[in-house]
DNA sequence: ACCCCATTGTGACGAATGTCACGGTCGAGA
DNA sequence: TCTCGACCGTGACATTCGTCACAATGGGGT
């Protein structure tokens, strides 16, 4: 019996997904919560063999969540599970040593034949989303330039940037600048958009 | 028993949703989609009492779905789910006829209570998301000035969008200029965030 | 010790943007 | 018919933005 502890925010989906879970007969589902911050206190208490965790989730995201609960109950395999395919989740999901990497349109039969690979220690990764992954690749941009850009996407105006991240308003068009150039946009708002697609904010 | 249909694009949710109200012993599930275009088709051919429907659909959003679906089969009542609680969406929806408005963050018997509620005819409706929907109200923005919006959402420069539009650009600026003012933004990144956030693009 | 790069800043320049005033056309309603 | 608002445009103006050259500091590697 494969022991299942779920993370997933939207209760309805969460709801459906243990429904889903429950009609296989070598699992069951020992755990469900609706909270990042609440995962590791529930895998120690349940001990599952696999947590299917969300990345969107409150509290504390799922990656994050999936760096603790690896340190902290390592014989517990993780699946990570996520709407959009962004190539830096997954980049980030295999630093913190994730298992499996299911996107939500899957077949329904994906996610508990990705459970019971991951159970046994198997990898689990849709291989059109790692070669998307690789080739998107890691952010060309500076913890700085991606503050200033994470900024900029508000809306806020240049010397408002300036303030919030106690810089001079020059600088910030400087950074601005070099954020605009590496990522390969026409002006602010498009570098906004090409680096929240690939997920490099 | 009541018959239901179901159109998620998400494969993994949609069967999950589908495991879900099998579990119900008065209703049952005769036609599931991962499009919208498809869904008047199926609708014809099984007949059901209830459509569950995704507002974000490929090939016709589920409102457009939920539209002719009205018009060709008006006795099947329609129950749209949604991830994203854009007052827009409840507003339009209320305009087509829809029944029900669930959100994915519902908890997850209220899916199967919605179902049987609109199937006898009552509306289904997340009292919050309504109060939020009329505080928000419709769109202050003219069609021509929500293109513009639109346009410049894109990252590209204001003659491209003058181009694209067979605009003068004077004009465009003008445009951008209205909507800035009247979504009460204070540039045009802020007027595409407001506007995006409020669901009136 | 040296180099590379992130970080922060200045000054300057042209281009893009935001705002205003103004005028015209056209279709929908009062 | 007349009015109103959406639609489209011009011209002008100050401000902001994007880019460049240049410079100083400081942490990490080789």
């Amino acid at each position: 019996m494969i022991r299942v502890l779920i993370a997933e925010d939207m209760h309805l989906i969460r709801g459906a997904l243990v429904a889903l879970l429950s009609r296989e007969l070598d699992m069951e589902v020992v755990a469900e919560l609706d909270r990042g911050d609440q995962v590791l206190e529930a895998a120690i208490r349940t001990r599952p063999d696999v947590a299917v965790l969300d990345i969107d989730l409150p509290g504390m995201d799922g990656l994050s969540a999936a760096e603790v609960l690896h340190e902290q109950v390592p014989n517990c395999q993780i699946l990570v599970l996520t709407g959009l395919s962004q190539p830096s989740h997954l980049l980030r999901a295999l630093k913190v040593h994730v298992r499996g990497f299911i996107l939500k349109d899957a077949p329904a039969a994906t996610l508990a034949q990705g459970v019971r690979r991951v159970a046994i220690g198997e990898r689990v990764i849709d291989p059109d989303l790692l070669a998307l992954a690789l080739e998107t690749g890691e952010s060309p941009l500076t913890p700085r330039e991606a503050d200033v850009l994470r900024a900029a996407e508000e809306g806020i105006s240049t010397d408002e940037i300036a303030r919030t991240l106690f810089l001079s308003s020059a600088t910030v068009r400087n950074y601005l600048s070099n954020a605009i150039t590496k990522v390969g946009g026409r002006n602010r708002i498009d570098a906004i958009r090409i680096a929240r697609d690939a997920g490099w904010l």
